[in-house]
DNA sequence: TTAGATTCCGCAATCGTTTGCTTACTTATC
DNA sequence: GATAAGTAAGCAAACGATTGCGGAATCTAA
């Protein structure tokens, strides 16, 4: 029942000419007659022919595959990077290999390693919340794989990155805070692998410096991103003797699960207290309360730049040019509700 | 600066050997003497040698790739279901290629097409809301790519697929309403061309019969599951002489949007009008005034399902054993909240 | 008529790995 | 001591497409 696609060497056997002339005649080449090239194309089409991309993909050492290592696909920021991620990947005529880390340093390893051995061009990724190091990624470099990291980029240098300027709107979320009466602004921030380019923090810091505001250590606390882990963050922050009345929390998802977790021990949002978030995802539209201000970090764009990035220096690679490590910084918004 | 790759010619070479005794060395093929074998082994550790991937799915015409095309990334429903596909397909040793079609038919074609150049072994496909036909699905065979339909599965016969039953849970849904006293109960549908196996209406109806329960066509409206088309859809409804009292709507996105729209035309929520859905997401869980009741379809269990399913068929192809169409049922379940 | 240019096409190698068949040598058996 | 069996390894083809090089045939011009 074996199907036998055909192939240029059946081609080239019903002509009763080469298959290197077959090859040649199908892409154009100056050197094939026009009766041979017509006879061949004609064939070609009568056998429904198409190329086999694995035998084109071995020789030319290339796979026209792209390989993306992302936390989850569950946040709406990264779905959002993804589609920008694609739509330049199609226009390529490339397709997107995706892998979830799931924020466990050894799946996104294992992911890695998968990605290398199917030889993809490229890598796009963003790096999980428990990944201490980055040999996984540096290793492709013997592969001559490149690397583009985006919006979760590992604190190294000698790396390709697409990030959001997060200091500047942190600055002026807190500053917005203050400005909205507040005084004790708490900062809840991430896992402390995401921290390591802390702009969030500096942000906040700058914030208060510029406003003659002390900052309190008391009021930084830290969640793994679990619910769990942003309950007992909340916790401590209610159980201060003075207590903060503004919150700038990591994410959206955080901040969504600490609101919830705050209607539960009977606080009123926005009385007792309020939030200003990252990542501004539209289900924030949904809920009932929403966090006040949200920082927009426009995956799609962010996407679409790693992406641009990354071709670029597979181009670069092919020509065999020099690739200077670039690290590209995109602007973030305040959005105010 | 072209950095060669360790081949297993390079080793032969070093080693004075043929090539094919150093790739049955390497696989502990019976006929290589020990000596040999540990001197491989040996000198492949050293040069840190690794099969060339791209050589072997070229010689196997295998690439331990499965292809993925779903509507989108955003709805959660999709990105729990690719969860399950994932982590069957990790197990396989086998990575997932991902499109998104968006809903449009063009551009599931193209990424059908480009997954088949691709050679992924297997194809899992939710179909797009404006797929009118599945030519290019039906065209694998020609290439013996195996495809199973998850979740959206298109209305024709010699197809693998696995869904959800709707049926059961849509009458237990409807009973449901009309427990609590709802005489006049509406159904928001999706598209046409997703309702060609209609069990969400089948259900709707049996519900009513089986509790005498008359039938309005009036209240059988339909959104193209925009937000546009869903508040026409709703508008529709309230400018009934006699409006319903609750709603049956498609899923748990239309309904967001819906209630959202509903608010703001300050109807209340439960009181003017009650909701039930589909889906489920997590997310409702953080939005003010959820469905009251939501159709568990448990996506990651399908996408379980849909990729152990894939696999048989891989694996009876390469067997070339004969594969029965296989349409596997999942329950679904009715929460309420 | 013939040297040289032009046109058209085939040979063979290559990419890296796998595998059926063959060969060379060693050991066992009668 | 001759034959059979067993062991270890190599040869070469194959997968499908591409490409440098060279060759034959035809044509142009002196």
């Amino acid at each position: 029942m074996e199907k036998k696609l055909p192939t240029i060497k059946e081609i080239a056997r019903r002509l009763n000419i080469s298959a290197s002339t077959v090859s040649r005649a199908l892409h154009d080449h100056p050197s094939i007659g026009l009766r041979t090239k017509m006879a061949v194309k004609k064939l070609a089409a009568e056998l429904n022919y198409e190329p086999n991309q694995t035998a084109i993909f071995f020789k030319q050492r290339k796979t026209f595959t792209i390989g993306l290592v992302i936390p989850n696909l569950r946040e709406e920021f990264f779905s959002a990077a993804i589609n920008g991620i694609e739509d330049v990947a199609l226009d390529h005529n490339y397709i997107v290999l995706i892998g979830q880390s799931h924020d466990d340093l050894a799946r996104e390893q294992k992911l890695v390693e998968s990605m290398k051995n199917h030889r993809v061009d490229g890598i796009i990724a963003s790096i999980s919340s428990s990944t201490t190091h980055i040999e996984h990624f540096e290793q492709m470099k013997n592969y001559e794989i490149p690397v583009v990291f985006f919006d979760r980029v590992p604190d190294a240098k000698d790396i390709h990155s697409v990030s959001c300027n997060l200091y500047d709107s942190s600055v002026e979320a807190v500053e917005w805070l203050i400005k909205k009466g507040h005084k004790r602004i708490a900062y809840l921030q991430g896992p402390p692998t995401l921290n390591m380019k802390n702009e969030r923090l500096d942000g906040y810091m700058e914030a208060h410096k510029k406003h003659k505001l002390p900052v309190d250590e008391s009021l930084i606390v830290s969640t793994d991103l679990s619910v769990e882990g942003t309950k007992k963050a909340f916790d401590a922050l209610m159980q201060l003797k003075k207590r903060p009345t503004a919150i700038l929390s990591f994410n959206d998802y955080v901040t969504l699960d600490a609101i919830h977790y705050a209607r539960q021990k009977k606080l009123t949002i926005n009385k007792d207290i309020c939030f200003v978030s990252y990542a501004n995802v539209p289900v924030t539209q949904y809920v009932e309360y929403p966090p006040l201000a949200s920082v927009e970090q426009f995956p799609y764009d962010q996407g679409v730049s790693a992406t641009e990035l990354l071709f670029r220096l597979i181009e670069k690679k092919t020509s065999r040019q020099e690739a200077p490590y670039e690290n590209i910084v995109l602007k973030s918004e305040l959005i105010i509700r």
